[in-house]
Order: structure tokens, then C-alpha cells, then sequence
DNA sequence: TGGAGATATCTTGACGTCAAGATTAATCCA
DNA sequence: TGGATTAATCTTGACGTCAAGATATCTCCA
């Protein structure tokens, strides 16, 4: 009887009418990925970055030497609009993380590259975001861990193909 | 192989000395949550609504009769802080849909209501939500949509306990 | 070759959120 | 009883996000 078990009640309750079911399963997922991202943002606080800040800086590591991407490669591997992009890369600029290049080859494009500064503080920060995740869902025996995984894969595969 | 996976395989070539297991899992939670947001805001809209507004009459509703809170129990049950459930009031009673009294037995406190438009908005908007949140978790079996269900709620509670 | 349409990025304006602190009222007990 | 403490709510300021549209450049083909 967690507090998600608590609203179900109390809509079956007052609206009897209604099936349940399915809020039950994705009001604990809401929980469980707010609490989540409240512990992972504590640590990349730790290295001045925010979770928006940590998402940019790590694709360009992730992207392999010379951590070079344009917006527009960016904005394919992460959720977000233009818009956001664009005030990220600002923040990052202006802190110091990453440098805006023109591209030689199109006049339209630019070049996003992470600095020394940037390389390093990325990844002093990742290892230390695997820990806090590591340690995240050390709650749950491995093997529980590992069904999840599975069964989180084909929900996800199946919205997905329907976005 | 899906984009979680290449964004795991990346970190592997890039820094194999990292245990990205847990970033899997965590990852997928995000991605589906994003996507399962982005499509209940569509319905919330539908009735000028957004997913905060959502919540505030939500919890009024599941109250019952005579659907009314004061903010602080209303912030004990939603995972927000008082000024942003501030803000959600002052927006709702702009737009009618709630009303603020002051109470009588504590001149601290004041008593959210749901007002006639309020009620029959949130219990409009519930119904059509309750659909959509239906369509997507049909993506999954009943089965493994109930075994999910329990890891879930295992999860959630490991996670909550240390919060 | 030059104009139409496509493409890449940025700008604008409106929200939602949080952390930290301010304000006001109630309670406790010396 | 009255000053200190606690409690409930609101205010402020800084961000992050999105949708819609603006700007600049490229590409294609008539």
C-alpha cells in the first residue's frame, strides 16, 4: 500500500466508473523517475552542471575525439527542440565547457566542440554519475534489476513506434 | 538494439572502464516517461489544462465532497514545493476553476475549492485521461503489464524509503 | 543563372519549477 | 501574559522547456 495504491483508492472512491489500472503503473513510474532525477541532479551539481548541461556535455564525449557535433546531430540523440538546444549550448559557452566553430562546409551549420575544460569536467563527471546510478538501483537484487530492464526495453520499443 | 543501447555501446568504445548497466535501466525509465508525458499533456490540453493544473484539481476531486484542501495538504500528497503550488493556484483561480477562502480556524491557512466549472472540468478531463493512459500501456500484454506493475512498485519503494 | 523550396540554427514569449527567504498567525511555556 | 519558537503560505529570482516563427544559407532545376 504505497501512496500511488492511496489515489487509486480514493478515485475508485468517488469515480468507480473509472479503470485505474493503468495510472497505477504509470503513476509509479512518474515517482520512481522523479526521484531518480532528483538524486542524479545532486551530483551533477556537484560539478556545476544541471542535467541539461550534463545531457550536451556528455553526447560530445560519447561522439569520441574530437567531441565535435553540430546542433543538429545533437538535437537527433537528445529529446529536446531547437530552441532548448540553442539556450544550452549558450550556457555552456558562456561557462566556459564547450566552443561554437563555424562550419567551413556549410554557412548555415556550426561546430560544437567541448573545450580541455570541458573534456575534463565531463568526465570526472560521468564516473561519478555511474556511482550515484549504480548505487540508485542497487535497491533492487540484480536479477530483478536485469527483468526489468527487459520488460522496460519492449514498453519503451512499443511507445516509441507509436511516436 | 535500441537508442538507449547506442548510447550505452558509444560509452563502452569511449570509456570501458565505466559499469553502464544501471544507466540502461535508468535511461529507458526516462525515455518512457518522457514520451508517455508528451501524450497525456495532449489530452490535458484538450481541456485547457496542463499537467500541473491537472494535479491540483485531480487532488481536489479524489478528496470528495465538498473538494476542498488547504495547500498544505495538498502539497503533502504531490511531489512539489509551495511555491510552485502557489504559482498552480494562482493560475487555476484566474481561471476559475478553483477558489481560495480563507479559514475560519487558522488565519495561517487558507481552503482550496474546486468551483462548479472546476469540478466538471476535472471530471471530464479525468475520463479522457483515464482513456489515454489506457491506450498507452496497451503497447504491453496484461501479463507482463501487471508483472511490471509489481517491480515497479518494489522499486519505487526502495527508492522512496531513502528519500 | 536565378528563384523557389528545403535546411540549420536562433529568437521570442509564455510557462512550470525550484531554492531560499519573507510574511503572517498560532502555540508554547517561563 | 508576552516573547520565542513553530507552522502555513507566499514572494522573488534564476533556470529549463516548448511552440511558433524568423533568419541565413544551400540546393535544385527550369
Amino acid at each position: 500500500m504505497d501512496h500511488v495504491d492511496e489515489i487509486l483508492r480514493q478515485w475508485n472512491r468517488e469515480r468507480p466508473d473509472l479503470d485505474v489500472g493503468p495510472m497505477g503503473l504509470i503513476g509509479r513510474l512518474g515517482r520512481i523517475v522523479h526521484y531518480l532525477t532528483r538524486e542524479m541532479d545532486k551530483t551533477f551539481a556537484a560539478f556545476g552542471l544541471t542535467g541539461a548541461s550534463f545531457d550536451v556535455l556528455a553526447t560530445l564525449r560519447r561522439a569520441g575525439a574530437p567531441y565535435s557535433l553540430s546542433p543538429g546531430d545533437l538535437l537527433a540523440t537528445m529529446m529536446i527542440t531547437s530552441g532548448t538546444l540553442t539556450n544550452r549550448i549558450d550556457q555552456l559557452e558562456k561557462a566556459g565547457l564547450v566552443a561554437r566553430a563555424s562550419n567551413p562546409e556549410d554557412g548555415r551549420s556550426v561546430i560544437i566542440s567541448l573545450t580541455e575544460t570541458g573534456l575534463a569536467t565531463i568526465d570526472a563527471a560521468v564516473t561519478a554519475h555511474v556511482e550515484t546510478q549504480k548505487r540508485l538501483v542497487s535497491v533492487l537484487p540484480a536479477e530483478e534489476r536485469d527483468l526489468l530492464d527487459v520488460q522496460l526495453r519492449a514498453f519503451l520499443a512499443g511507445i516509441a513506434a507509436r511516436s
